[in-house]
RNA sequence: CGGGGUGUCGUAUAGUGGCAGUACGCAUGCUUUGGGAGCAUGUAGUCCCAGUUCGAUUCUGGGCACCCCGACCA
């Protein structure tokens, strides 16, 4: 991609209406634009990071035997009144068609859905069990949205269900999820800030169990046990008595942070509203257990922000930057050829090709973030000066090299 | 939803009851070219609606929008 052509410009100065670290940095650097308050438009910088993270999700619920799907964002109200939940959820948008009067309801989840969609084709014990998941707009009506893309009123988030024929099968699978949710939060870079945490299970199940990022800008308060590598959000502390709930180790440190996913034990709750059941072996009509499972992927971006950023701009992990390499000529047309190398080696680059100076391509490069900087000026002559975003040394090595960075 | 704060060119800001200023951006030209470069010329703005006033961007009232704290949050 070549940077003349990217229709999006850096911003100089922090916006001033943005407190968050990552509103204003994925704002200045052209990723994402505020078009109101919790509603984001992701530019094509942006939009390649929710990409890439995407796949990275996806590949996991393939993994998983999810089979994915794309569930309708407008909902009917009756099925809410079914669970009981178009009174009781208090962040449901409702609205009437101003033309037939019907009563509509945008998705904020898709339980009411999913639920008489898999009674439609589960009837045996044959059918089961059953994994699906979709990647899909949620509209959820904050009181108060917040930090930038940490808490909006429309946000992309991936919802795996699962629909088994008994709590132990789906207590297996819970386990299996909860073990790629980990792999997930490694693979986008935040493994290391990323704790397993025991949460409120609502009226459904004692627990259920959340992800959590270590960072200042959280909003939820949990307690780390170090010695189990697992945290108790505080909602929960007093059930457990400020114990570890594997351990029982009571010397817990407690930390702000931000919940990247959310895993939940649903069990009959919306199975039997829906009347779902299957027929067992024996010809016996038996209940389905569903279990639910979601990561939102603008929240998951907004995280990474938060904890690797710096004050000149984003540090993106490579396997969710919008590019690997991002070459900053000093010289006028001096980069074509490493570009042309690189995007011939099936490599994603940015070219900064702009009649810019030095110091504007330099902040550019910092604010957007790319993992390698590679310059390339008079200076370097025949060489390319090559820095990792993430550290402050650089090295110059030759073009016929380059190929152990690919 | 309760509390607090803020709305001035595209962005960031100053200022005023009497022609609204600066920087960046953008446009043109020349000079520059390893950390947001220089000179010149140009471009563009007072959130909305009322009220007070000879006159409102400024004062008053209402509205809208955005941010923060709290409450809420499968």
């Amino acid at each position: 991609m070549l940077q003349s052509k990217l229709f999006t410009k850096t911003q100089k100065e922090d916006p001033r209406e943005e407190e968050s670290t990552n509103a204003k940095l994925l704002i200045r650097a052209g990723y994402v634009d505020k078009t109101m308050a919790g509603v984001y438009t992701f530019l094509p910088l942006g939009w390649k990071v929710i990409k890439k993270i995407e796949e990275i999700i996806r590949r996991e619920m393939v993994a998983l035997g999810g089979e994915e799907i794309s569930m309708p964002t407008l909902q009917p109200k009756k099925n809410w009144e079914t669970t009981g939940r178009y009174d009781a959820y208090d962040t449901l948008f409702k609205f009437q068609s101003f033309f037939t009067k019907t009563d509509y309801v945008l998705g904020p989840t898709h339980e009411e859905i999913v639920s008489p969609l898999v009674g439609k084709f589960v009837s045996s014990y044959k059918d089961l069990p059953v994994r699906i998941f979709q990647i899909q707009n949620k509209f959820r009506d904050e009181k108060r949205s917040k930090s930038g893309l940490l808490r909006g009123r429309e946000f992309l988030m991936k919802d795996l269900y699962s629909f088994d024929a008994d709590p132990k099968e789906l207590e297996k699978y819970y386990e299996k999820v909860k073990k790629s949710y980990a792999k997930i939060f490694r693979a986008v870079g935040i493994g290391r800030q990323t704790y397993l945490t025991y949460a409120s299970g609502g009226t459904f199940s004692k627990y259920s169990h959340e992800f959590q990022t270590l960072t200042n800008a959280g909003e939820d308060a949990i307690y780390v046990c170090d010695k189990c590598r697992l945290a108790v959000n505080r909602e929960i502390i007093e059930d457990v008595h400020g114990a570890c709930p594997e351990c029982g180790n009571k010397n817990l440190r407690e930390e702000k942070a931000i919940e990247v996913g959310n895993i939940f034990p649903l069990k009959t709750r919306f199975s039997s509203a829906f009347g779902l059941k299957f027929a067992g072996a024996n010809g016996v009509e038996n209940e389905i257990f569903m279990g639910c499972y979601g990561i939102g992927l603008n929240r998951l971006m907004g995280t990474i922000v938060e904890v690797s950023h710096d004050e000149r701009g984003i540090i993106w992990p490579e396997a969710v930057a919008p590019f690997k390499f991002h070459i900053v000529e000093l010289k006028k047309g001096k980069g074509r050829a490493l570009y042309e190398k690189l995007i011939k080696s099936g490599a994603e680059v940015l070219y900064d090709d702009r009649d810019a100076t030095a110091g504007e391509k330099f902040a550019d490069a910092d604010l957007i973030g790319i993992p390698w900087r590679l310059v390339v000026s008079d200076k370097t002559k025949d060489k390319v000066e090559v820095r990792k975003r993430s550290e402050s040394k650089s090295k110059l090595i030759s073009y016929g090299s380059l190929g152990q960075l690919l």
